[in-house]
DNA sequence: TGTGGTGCACTGGTCTGACCAGTTGTTTTG
DNA sequence: CAAAACAACTGGTCAGACCAGTGCACCACA
């Protein structure tokens, strides 16, 4: 029997190819600017097809690891793709004030994100919007108030929020939203995590929920809008307090060393 | 277009299949987690021979768009980030209908930072805003109507609109508008050029430019915002129009009925 | 003696058709 | 009725052919 979710699976030909390369390249067999053997001769050499060579090829290409012209060949790129790192996560850093700037923009996007939704969605948009605001509502009705699993009720609260997003059918809109989203979670998913322990910031979640999925289902754009700010912003105003309330903690935390 | 330094070749057979497949993705004809037509369905819709298909799905797949098991199929990706770099920046270019939804985005939030500049705005950010302003508007009118440097134009309109941004003292939003932008200018900038080389699209930029400089310079908030999104619309407008003339409505060939 | 054209031997790019190997639903069989 | 066998898909791999660019050696002409 097979681990589940695990699925044992044989190697395929074009990925070992590209990872045997790779390796050439590591190991400086192969160094930059330099052309590699045609792919007649790496078939021989791999012993595989030429169609599955140049399937691994093709791995390598799309990685930049190498660049081929028609006639010439392919050689062993030059420049390591440039890393993304992004630059915002060093603001986070150093100052927590830009949170709140980082929620000003989400702001923005999630509320024309909703009206769009609210005025573009197909009524196939409309039953996913609402299959994930059930799952998210039932979730929180079933749980009882101390047995809710945060890091559940927090995917579950993404889902739908992206899937109203998604509904606007402007990808440039989603993908910008979901990398915002990604930063502010990977920064400070600790103090989001607060507000769903609280039940007073809960039950704001779950009424302004309710009312967001509402707007954008009964198609009222301006409404959606609307209330996805008001979301936003009673989000801002729940972190400041918690955030005011930490800073009393560690005062106090501070104040106590100093005794020790 | 291009990045700097690339030869212009021939679109490869495997690269067109994966960005017409990208195409239909995006614009919903194949939903996330949905099964994606056999491999010898798509050869013959498609009009390609398997082995360019199976590399083109296999450029999709390196860039984590589909997943694909032996004897089941390839399904569209539920995930849009699983990987560690902007996988959707790939998905993003040589889309030209993308570019409209960046369009839309960019002018939700060159709006916002106008209307914030303009709030906001300290004497120092507008001293620097009318400097910008100011270098843009002697250039175009110094420069011969034939002679103008289009790049340069280009540069010094940039410019300026970033200082608007910056004005609004929300790092967020300056970065996130920052890279949107470079998204455009990087895929499309051929595009964009145009709208600089034909006189009536030039005095219209000028026109705007002048009223948003000085909806901000007064501290109009509701005004620049408006402003500016009226600039964006008519820059969207001028590039259908700029479209249509020039070419190919071919790509319009594969729409939804066709696959079902 | 250059020098420009021409051809050939490479390179990658694409197509065809065959067979192997998993998956899944149906049919047969105990 | 359940389990085994089958059939009909799916993707994975292979071999061989031909097309299309590239670059170099060679040769004829100035």
């Amino acid at each position: 029997m097979l681990p589940p979710g695990e699925r044992i699976v044989t190697a395929r030909t074009p990925d070992t190819v590209a990872a045997q390369l790779e390796q050439l390249i590591l190991d400086g067999v192969f160094r930059p600017g330099q052309l590699l053997p045609s792919e007649r001769r790496l078939c021989d050499r791999l012993d595989v097809s030429r169609s599955s060579l140049r399937e691994g090829l093709r791995i390598l290409r799309s990685k930049g690891i190498i660049e081929t012209r028609q006639g010439r060949g392919s050689v062993v790129a030059q420049l390591v793709p440039p890393r993304d790192d992004n630059p915002l996560m060093h603001l986070f850093r150093d100052h927590p004030r830009t949170l709140y700037d980082l929620l000003e923009v989400r702001a923005l996007l999630e509320g024309e994100s909703a009206r769009l939704a609210a005025s573009r969605g197909t009524p196939t948009d409309r039953v996913l919007i609402t299959r994930r605001y059930d799952e998210m509502a039932d979730y929180v009705a079933k749980a009882g108030a101390d047995s809710i699993d945060v890091e559940r009720l927090a995917r579950l609260d993404h889902a739908f929020h992206l899937a109203i997003c998604q509904a606007s059918h402007n990808p440039v809109l989603v993908h910008t939203l979901q990398s915002l989203t990604d930063l502010l979670l990977s920064s400070v998913f600790a103090s989001v995590k607060h507000l769903y322990h609280r039940p007073r910031s809960r039950e704001m979640l779950n009424r302004q929920h309710a009312r967001l999925h509402r707007a954008v289902i009964e198609g009222k754009p301006e409404l959606a809008r609307r209330v996805a700010l008001e979301h936003l912003s009673s989000i801002g105003e729940s972190l400041r307090e918690i955030d005011a309330e930490d800073r009393r903690l560690e005062r106090s935390a501070m104040r106590l060393e100093e005794w020790e």
